[in-house]
DNA sequence: CCATAATACGTGAATATACACCTAATTGAA
DNA sequence: TTCAATTAGGTGTATATTCACGTATTATGG
């Protein structure tokens, strides 16, 4: 390859949808998790509280669709809230499906960290503005859009 | 908390950065993984031999600095690369130094994969349209450097 | 020249992600 | 009613990610 292809497949690797939203999303979560810290909760863990927060019970499968994760990315990354006792896991009248919900310990910790993800959400709007912030999220739903 | 409590929480949750930002990386992630996967590799270690490709050889940190990724994450991301034996490895000049460089194995399976990745790529722009590529970009540009 | 700081890198431990595959319970059609 | 298809969920295996910590090498100031 001539120094010109190289030139093309460098320009074009920069652009690459997948490492540009890979290498973003690794700045924000460590962002997130440096923000939150204090609670002891990671951001994704506190994704998973403050959905479950939102529900009274609910299936593995239902929450994975409404957080459109992987069902089983899902039972594992719920496993270290159980073991903290932060939710707790039933059956259902259904005998196949379990059911999740949040503890006592889990809507206290959960309460305790909101503050802290509020302040992380609004510091990082203040930085980035509240216009890029929107055309983020509206790129960001396209693009979901556009490989499913 | 009331019902009005509620809806704002979930209101605000689903405009969460980080949570809407790992929510579409999955699913890039994922659409970029099946196109690429006749090749045998993942898409981030397609991400890792195309960066190989421009440079003759090249350490670890500098490498992370160049892809904006934490040295420990690359280490470990090279270790699949190196046993497929896509990757080799050297000891710089200065005895601290590791120096990284394709072997002609992962030059032929770069060159093998490099259509798939254009593929996906093109078929992608083709769907969420240039434009919002472009405003993709753009927004995680400034998302990034508004957390640095 | 030598002690110390700085640099380069690896490992342990934990979470995050997902595909392929498996089991158990329920449903539904012959 | 019975048995195959569907549904709900877990596990094995592999990669991806990062922080805290440790080791080895080089640079540097007194």
């Amino acid at each position: 390859m001539d120094q010109h292809a190289i030139q093309d497949d460098l320009t074009r690797q920069v652009n690459c949808t997948c490492f540009n939203l890979r290498k973003a999303t690794r700045a924000v979560t460590q962002y997130y998790d440096r923000m939150i810290k204090p609670s002891g909760l990671r951001g994704t863990q506190f994704t998973l509280l403050a959905a479950l927060s939102e529900m009274k019970a609910i299936t593995i499968t239902h929450l994975a669709d409404f957080l459109m994760m992987d069902r089983t990315t899902l039972t594992r990354n719920l496993r270290p809230l159980q073991k903290q006792g932060y939710i707790e896991r039933s059956m259902g009248d259904d005998q196949r499906r379990r059911e999740i919900r949040l503890t006592p310990k889990g809507v206290a910790i959960y309460q305790n960290a909101k503050p802290l993800w509020e302040k992380a959400q609004s510091v990082l709007i203040t930085r980035m503005g509240e216009a890029t912030l929107k055309d983020l999220l509206k790129a960001l739903s396209e693009t979901v859009s556009a490989v499913e």
